[in-house]
DNA sequence: TCTGGGGTCCTAGGACCC
DNA sequence: TCTGGGGTCCTAGGACCC
């Protein structure tokens, strides 16, 4: 039988920011999502203090003034620097690691000699004092055990240590009547809405559910979730990602947008940072989507328009993508409408090196790959945005961001300074 | 005044083909 | 009068995740 580890940070992006600030140890802390928006990581004095999880900020403006709450916006850089820190640390643990989302990692421990809480205790440990982020390990004989262990674990069900090990049917059973169903991985409010009218409400009654009626309710997904809940595993680890199938980047507007010129500044720099990405993974995308949008707060007439134009050949240079993204914008663009968001989505993704050869197509695509690597190259040496498109300059659009922590890891200039 | 961003998977339905 | 069946591929939409 596997054994699976789930490895979750506790509230990651404030622990990241703590790294830094050991004063706010102890206090309320928040990290926003882009736009300073909602809050996105809370740490437990906020969770406390009965801030929810992407609840606005600007609906909790008393109370973060009341309590002194320490607000931050997000600071992907650093966030995303302390992750590679963490895997390469439980990396030491199992030579089986799949990487899930920026700040959990599942391990198979399968074959592991010893008693397994006191190996999970190690990592913790480890984790910490390599790199400051505290974390909880959740233990089972599946995927969907170790994440239910982990959740177990965080919320100190059946006791404080941060571990939990759900190896042993027994333990199972008195954790699993504990835990409400929305919150098995995989369920979600709608679908746990289908499963109360079942008579589904915990994770032990979803085990309990005859697998033919999750498929019903819960199509594939939900067979398999019974399936694993009882210990049969039916998810294996994910060492080697699979080629990404889409690259996005949407924004929110730091306020209404309602001229062209902005809107096409704003959809040449998503194109623009969307070829950037294809380009690193050494990518081109076949079909490239633009959407537009109004605001879904604010009263009055919506607006959301979408529209796909192919790309022929397949391209990640981003003079094409600009052009490409204007022009689709144009199209769905409308005058006088207030647009608070734009994105720039691209699919049919494939190995740059596979690209089929157009005949008709007479641009020196040489020439044009030079040029994306040599924009590249300065880029990488000088910082992002060093080197742009004209296309992509103006500022009408860009996102508030009024707390941002330094690049303490990534950015020379931010480097912490050390006193002794 | 102020409400995130980036992904994946599954299914249904239509187009198309033989 | 009476008009097949099976397969694949693609897309849009809906659900989920962090």
């Amino acid at each position: 039988m596997p054994v699976y580890a789930l490895v979750d940070a506790n509230n990651f992006y404030v622990s990241c920011e703590r790294v830094f600030r050991p004063d706010l140890e102890g206090l309320p802390v928040g990290v926003l999502s882009n736009n300073d928006g909602c809050f996105v990581s809370r740490s437990a004095e906020l969770k406390a203090l009965g801030v929810k999880m992407g609840q606005p900020f600007f609906e909790t403006r008393d109370l973060v003034r009341r309590h002194k709450v320490h607000v931050f916006s997000s600071n992907y850089a650093l966030y995303g620097d302390m992750s590679s820190r963490v895997v390469a640390c439980l990396h030491g643990f199992t030579p089986s690691l799949e990487v899930y989302s920026i700040d959990e990692s599942f391990l198979d421990l399968t074959g592991i000699g010893g008693p397994l809480p006191a190996y999970a205790a190690d990592i913790r440990a480890r984790v910490k004092r390599w790199t400051g982020i505290p974390t909880c390990v959740g233990i089972g004989p599946t995927k969907t055990l170790a994440k239910l262990a982990n959740h177990a674990a965080k919320k100190a069900l059946l006791d404080p240590s941060g571990v939990c090990d759900l190896s042993d049917p027994a333990v199972r059973a008195r954790v699993l009547p504990q835990v409400p169903v929305a919150d098995v991985w995989g369920v979600g409010r709608r679908n746990a809405v289908r499963l109360s009218q079942l008579g589904v409400t915990t994770a032990a009654d979803l085990r309990d559910l005859d697998p033919r009626l999750a498929r019903q309710a819960l199509t594939v997904i939900g067979e398999r979730l019974v399936q694993e809940l009882r210990g049969l595993s039916c998810l294996s680890l994910d060492r080697m990602p699979s080629p990404r199938r889409s690259v996005a980047v949407t924004r929110s507007f730091g306020q209404p947008v309602t001229e062209w010129d902005t809107m096409r500044q704003a959809v040449a720099s998503h194109a623009a940072r969307a070829a950037e990405k294809l380009r690193a993974e050494g990518m081109v995308a076949e079909a490239l989507h633009v959407f537009v949008r109004t605001s879904r707060y604010r009263p009055g007439p919506a607006c959301n328009d979408s529209v796909t134009v192919g790309l022929q050949p397949a391209s990640a240079d981003g003079f094409v993508l600009i052009a490409a993204a204007a022009n689709a914008a144009r199209r769905i663009w409308r005058d006088g409408v207030p647009f608070s968001k734009a994105g720039v989505i691209l699919t049919g993704l494939r190995p740059a090196d596979r690209v089929q050869a157009d005949l008709l197509d007479t641009t020196d695509r040489a020439k044009a790959a030079r040029l994306m690597a040599a924009v590249d190259a300065v880029n990488s040496a000088l910082g992002r945005n060093t080197l742009v498109s004209a296309a992509t300059l103006g500022h009408g659009w860009r996102m508030r961001q009024n707390n941002r922590s330094p690049s303490y890891t990534t950015r020379l200039a931010d480097l912490p300074v050390a006193r002794a």
